[in-house]
DNA sequence: TACGTTTATCGTCGATTGACGAAATAAAAT
DNA sequence: ATTTTATTTCGTCAATCGACGATAAACGTA
């Protein structure tokens, strides 16, 4: 069972064939109920500065930071860099290709 | 941040507000390739005997096992007694649940 | 330059996961 | 009733996860 860690290439693989590495990607990125909140909060504000995120969860701020990063390496999100604050914001195409995925099943 | 473990009432969470945790949980379960490719079987074929689905992996026959129980586990699968064998098929109803809530996204 | 603010990274620790082979279980066939 | 077949469960082990506090890094500002 290889290993498959990130989505590089999220654009291109749409529109082929399902692809089980890449649901299961996703799919352990957003394995977990912090996670999941803070890409839904994510969706719903549009963006939103990491600081806000964090004080809405009862979790120290590193580990918040923790589950950003875990949700950025898998491509459902991104950052940018705002002064000394990071913007974090939903990325799409990942969004859409989870959802045709799903749509696949 | 409560754990949830299973989803005992699938279709009494349908139809109400998005639940992080119900998306959670199926999504761990699916955080597998393959766990992933075991229900996609399931999807295609319908139905599966167990020992037909393990020819298919290079695993271990326990471990094929074990992740039919965590997909059990999570609702996404049922497994019926045939004999000494067991046949596997898909719970329909967390299918549309997941489908329901990656709408909701 | 030095300081304060914000966020990421590091190190640690206990808990969980994923894999396997071995043993146990359940039903069918002999 | 014993054996065979199919599958689950158990025990083990290394690897990963999730949480935290402490530290480091990046940036704006005094």
């Amino acid at each position: 069972m290889n290993k498959v860690k990130c989505l590089p290439a999220v654009k291109k693989a749409r529109r082929t064939e399902f692809s089980a590495d890449d649901f299961a990607v996703i799919c352990k990125a957003l394995g977990h109920p912090a996670r999941v909140r803070l890409l839904k909060i994510l969706i719903d504000k549009g963006a939103c500065i990491s600081g806000d995120l964090a004080e809405e969860f009862s979790l120290a701020q590193s580990t918040v930071s923790e589950h950003l990063r875990i949700l950025k390496e898998a491509s459902l999100i991104q950052g940018t860099i705002d002064g000394p604050k990071r913007c974090y914001c939903v990325n799409p195409d990942t969004l859409d290709y989870l959802k045709e995925l799903v749509g696949r099943l």
